[in-house]
DNA sequence: ACAGGGTGTGTTATCGGTAACATGATCGCG
DNA sequence: CGCGATCATGTTACCGATAACACACCCTGT
């Protein structure tokens, strides 16, 4: 079977040696204008394409940024994952992207696997690892930057809000509006972790006013929309015990939504609801949700930056606090 | 700076070869119990890391599959993504992804660059492409594979279904319920193909019954929730003149039914609304929304079987219709 | 006229694995 | 007891591009 068309094809074609030719089409280094036309021109004619493979592994410079995910099933880390790569356009790294299913194992896993494509930079979404995905990480001497989170220990730099704080938000706002019977629905303990987080904080805010939170688990992480209607439905009108609940997520939030308009609750009269990281259902649903704006396309967007900056030789470790916004809607 | 751990270093360490090194990490070949597990613990000890450039380059095979996706920020092809990586997650395959936004050109510079990594096969949703993608697939002696549509020339396998007779059956079933006065709601033209084909589809299926059919444009592909909620609201009560907006998908269908619902309009009385895709959403949501399941999640599944066949040697194309049903809601 | 400095191109070695072939040791069996 | 088969390991060359160095040539200024 026919090889593929490499430089030397290029160079024997034209004449010249296959240093020239690469200097050719990198266009870096002084080559004539009419030697660099006739080699593009043959490179063309012949159907040469560049082999990244073998400049990877010459440079040692893979041109790839590693990045897990949670998952791609999911708005928010789908556009941080847009902002992300838009703002990387330019230069000529390409986003190597694994999911973790909301699971430090298969995060492991993930990132091993990612290691050995020598990735010029890593990405992970969180600030909760196994032991050996630290140990892997940090063996590396790439920059490493965690979203979504402010890890108590960073491994590198850190682009993200405190789910704890954000969710407290919430909870003041739902106090200082009356509600008294509060209830937090998200998935069940041991998979997601800033979900985790997000109802520690919302437990701590209530505890800070007095005030007790029944927790209610959806299902398994990941949950959405379905397992909270599902949720609601089975609980039938004995949801009205309480006046508020507080939910991990938008979509949580607008399946216990659906649910209760399927049982003919009053929200936010009789029930208020609020939801988390401002999806776009959350602000197009009648009513809208209340949720909490966590800007995730900008995430991506300072990660970009961050990242930028450390190619550029920066490498004092960035903490970036990007801080959450309550964004107040029809149903509280 | 210190170089990175190499086989070189393991043998040395050990006191064999690279070779023996090389065998007994993968365990494919004859190598004693004694000297692999004494290199393992060794490889271990050292931080020794494989490297696939290295493994790629020398063997040819980069153990990349390079997928194309319209874009990530989409309940469904992130279920095609899971669905797939979900299948191969035993082959030591690893999907290597990019987002076209909905551009052909954007397509082929992504297919560019996916291409210099010399990928063992190219997936790709949708069947329209530049001549340039064309060329510089075929071009390639991989297997190719279109989703999400049934391309008229196949460039290699398809696993998809026909968006326009999809559309039809929406229309169909609108019409058998008394259905007479019809829009459209979709993105403008020349972004997004299928969009273009469901559009297609259902103004044809129109036409048979003698039917003319509007055709409303939300903004630019991809359009949303959003964005049919804003063109809804901004018609008022005039698109009561309608008694059914047909949405090229669910989220669209369910930004249209929020803002009918802000307008005080009955869904399904004064008007029926229907989506396209089966999003959670347009389960989920109050009323639930009459759409077409397309099994996202299976599209990725079939995938990964033609893919996994073609790399046994089965090279014959296949075209695999997976079908499309319609999912009646309670908005229509 | 000649040193010094660009400019354009060629030569060599190399990145880290692994295919292909080679080699020495051990073993089974007629 | 000898010979081929099997096993465990070593040697060599190479995948495609490029860094580093080498070199010939042509300027330009004093």
């Amino acid at each position: 079977m026919p090889m593929r068309v490499t430089m030397r094809d290029v160079a024997a074609a034209v004449g010249v040696s296959t240093m020239t030719v690469s200097r050719a089409l990198r266009d870096d280094v002084a080559v004539s204008a009419e030697t660099r036309q006739k080699i593009r021109t043959t490179a063309d004619a012949l159907g040469y394409t560049y082999d990244s493979t073998a400049t990877a592994f010459r440079t040692q410079k893979s041109g790839f940024v590693a990045m897990t995910l949670p998952s791609l099933n999911n708005a928010n880390f789908a556009e941080t994952y847009r902002g992300l790569s838009g703002a990387m356009e330019g230069s000529e790294m390409q986003l190597l992207v694994g999911a973790t299913n909301y699971r430090v194992a298969k995060e492991e896993a993930l990132v091993r696997q990612l290691l050995t494509r020598n990735p010029e930079a890593l990405i992970l979404t969180g600030g909760h690892h196994t032991a050996a995905t630290r140990a892997l990480v940090s063996a590396r001497r790439v920059p490493v930057i965690e979203m979504w989170d402010l890890p108590a220990r960073p491994l590198g730099h850190a682009v993200g809000f405190s789910n704890a704080a954000a969710m407290a938000l919430v909870v003041e706002h739902l106090v200082a509006t009356g509600r008294r019977r509060l209830a937090f629905i998200g998935a069940a303990a041991g998979g997601d972790q800033r979900g985790a987080e997000r109802r520690e904080g919302a437990l701590a805010a209530a505890a800070a006013h007095g005030l007790t939170m029944t927790v209610l688990e959806a299902g398994e992480a990941p949950v959405s929309m379905r397992h909270s209607a599902a949720l609601v439905a089975s609980m039938g009108r004995d949801v009205a015990a309480f006046d508020a609940l507080v939910c991990v997520s938008d979509p949580v939030a607008f399946g216990a939504l659906s649910a209760c308009r399927r049982l003919g609750l009053d929200v936010p009269g009789t029930l208020a609801i609020t939801g988390f990281g401002r999806f776009e259902v959350a602000t197009v649903c009648e009513p809208a949700i209340t949720t909490v704006d966590v800007c995730a396309r900008q995430i991506g967007e300072r990660v970009a930056d961050v990242l930028m900056a450390a190619f550029e030789g920066d490498i004092a470790p960035q903490h970036i606090d990007i801080g959450a916004t309550l964004t107040p809607g029809g149903t509280s």
